[in-house]
DNA sequence: TTTAAGTTCGTGTGCGTACACAAAGCATCT
DNA sequence: AGATGCTTTGTGTACGCACACGAACTTAAA
């Protein structure tokens, strides 16, 4: 193991200097600068890390803004377990997180949120920003400020946000097209349920749907896609009732997608004479999901690592605070699928994430 | 963030003495432990591992055993860039890593490197126990020198081995079997096609054919399964007319597994017209296995991460060495299905593996 | 009471790096 | 030559922990 004093004796000059090369802080002769980089790359010298974090003593102070989850809500568990791992790990390097939470469903429960954490002056944030409008107030703010961002799981274009983590929406679409065509005959036709109204166009739900149609699209298929939108999950027994009669009166429809983390949701209302025969494809690995693809009522389901996108969130913003570290514009996150025959492997490495250094 | 000295203050002893508690290196009076205990778990407090590694200035010496890999037989190549990247990593805790290299088709050679291997006096080993006998021969010198090991990707039973990190091949088989079974329709046949002849009847590949009749049979399903085995891919001629006459006989075979990393080769052999409408499962993403996905050639891969594999196995047996972790006897790594849609993704995930901590 | 042996604890140093501060070198100008 | 200002380099300390060493204290035997 090469050391910075190796490096220094071997220059004839104080580990200072060598220090000063290796962090480009100046303050010294081109002559010597030359000298020390030469040796730097015969030696093959490499940073230590650990040393380097321990002696880096600067506090740093994160914040995350994202949505609460609840029993009837827990997409957001997951995420928040991957920020909270990632927390516990680098408090080592001297890096303190908050979290701030907000209602899903209510803009000013965001902005709220937003003011609650701005007092504590962050760092830097990390952020799923749902609103629109609320956002471009938010993001102002903290350029103001010139505090560094990312945007988690939700994308929104013409930010300065360091980075986008989360998964490519359209592309899931796409992949879940693919899965349904697999599974069903010429023939055949497709149901999309939209468990809610979509109320802004790009978001990843409508992306999906998008995506979907594409496939069949770009792939010369010319299946019908029915497609049926209810205004949240409410009103069960109207829910059931038009999902069924849909389904009995379109027999030929053989697949659903639902673009939403709410499969669970639908395919518990339909009729178990119905379901049979019938390949459903869901989003993302809720407790409830996954139950129903233990079940056999939910055929595939495409995950979005949403914990690992949490976890990842955080890492990338420390090692861009401490290293300097600028990540890609975009990190997706793999498109996972998930089947009875797999889904317990998925869980088992979810459980098992930490074993990582 | 509590620091040892924090703890010590609060108990008003120094910091070794909090130290020795820390470690149960005895010399402690029953009663001062009690209340360093109390005060240690009332604070919360966590060692901090960078500290901590850096302190402990124990320079290790791990040895890797696994097969080389060329051209034409590319697998290892994965798990041994995740052993190089986990090696760097570790490189900073004083740990260094040899890799010892064998043909996977040449017992003697196993030999030969370990022979090499044990001289340079590792203190643990990592390795793909691939030959029964010669495995035999192998542990019981590592167990006279009292060296731990685990194994990668190949799995023994009956050694004591640290854990196993690899996949379930059963359930990789299942999962073909799934996945194929959602393809085809009732009535139609499906083929199985081993590259070569099966040398040991628990090895991965007949795991996998197991898991995946199995899979018919728990779900009462009477699909019948053919089965076709050649003698290594040496002549590529005979065996193209073997396969195309078989499917040209039995057009009732929809669906092909090869439970092997060599789809791509076989997929190749097939004529296109009779490939239409051919679903084909594999194993495996090599480069070879991407392409033949992405043309199309390809209906799911069935990758096992071994990217991740070889890096988990350093890593593990890291933990264990300097942390005293002791890891479950198995660590599966996930049955990741890899489609024409997601492939990409999957892919680009593997570059960014490193962008954690 | 003294001595020895055992027990319990505190102190000090080092791991490799980052950075503040001080020191030295050098040229220019009075 | 001496003073001044600038550039270049060296030194020291801290980060939090591990561990060796030795000091203080206890107990029991002489």
């Amino acid at each position: 193991m090469i050391t910075i004093k190796d490096i220094a004796k071997e220059a004839n000059v104080s580990a200072g200097t060598v220090d000063r090369v290796l962090h480009k802080r100046g303050g010294v002769s081109p002559k010597t600068e030359e000298k020390i980089k030469k040796i730097l790359k015969q030696k093959k010298f490499k940073i230590n890390q650990i040393a380097s974090s321990l002696a880096m003593k600067k506090h740093l102070n994160l914040s995350t803004l994202i949505p609460f989850f609840d029993e009837d809500n827990l997409f957001w568990k997951s995420p928040f377990s991957g920020i909270q791992k990632a927390s516990e790990q680098v408090s080592a390097y001297g890096v303190e997180t908050n979290n701030f939470f907000f209602d899903q469903f209510d803009p000013k429960s965001y902005i709220e949120a937003y003011e609650k954490l701005i007092k504590t002056k962050p760092d830097a944030v990390v952020m799923a920003p749902l609103f629109i409008k609320e956002t471009v107030q938010i993001i102002s703010s903290l350029n103001e400020k010139e505090t560094p961002f990312l945007f988690l799981n939700v994308n929104q274009q013409g930010y300065n946000n360091l980075c986008y983590i989360g998964q490519k929406s359209f592309e899931g679409g796409a992949l879940a097209g693919q899965l349904i065509d697999l599974c069903i005959q010429a023939g055949d036709e497709i149901l999309i349920v939209q468990t809610r109204k979509n109320l802004e166009n790009y978001s990843s739900i409508s992306q999906r749907v998008k995506g979907f149609i594409n496939f069949f699209e770009k792939n010369n298929l010319n299946t019908s896609v029915h497609q049926v939108q209810f205004e949240g999950l409410t009103n069960l027994k109207k829910t059931a009732e038009t999902i069924n009669e849909l389904l009995k009166k379109n027999q030929k429809i053989k697949g659903i997608v639902i673009p939403s983390s709410r499969a669970s949701n639908i395919v518990e209302l339909i009729n178990p004479s119905l379901i049979e025969g019938l390949k459903v494809v869901g989003y993302d690995t809720t407790p409830k999901n996954v139950s129903a693809l233990k079940k056999g009522q939910i055929t595939f389901l495409i995950s979005q690592k949403s914990f690992n996108q949490g976890y990842k969130s955080i890492t990338t913003m420390v090692n861009y605070l401490i290293h300097k570290e600028v990540p890609e514009a975009e990190l997706p996150t793999p498109l996972e699928i998930v089947t009875r025959e797999n889904v317990e492997f998925i869980e088992y490495d979810k459980r098992r994430y930490n074993s990582e250094l």
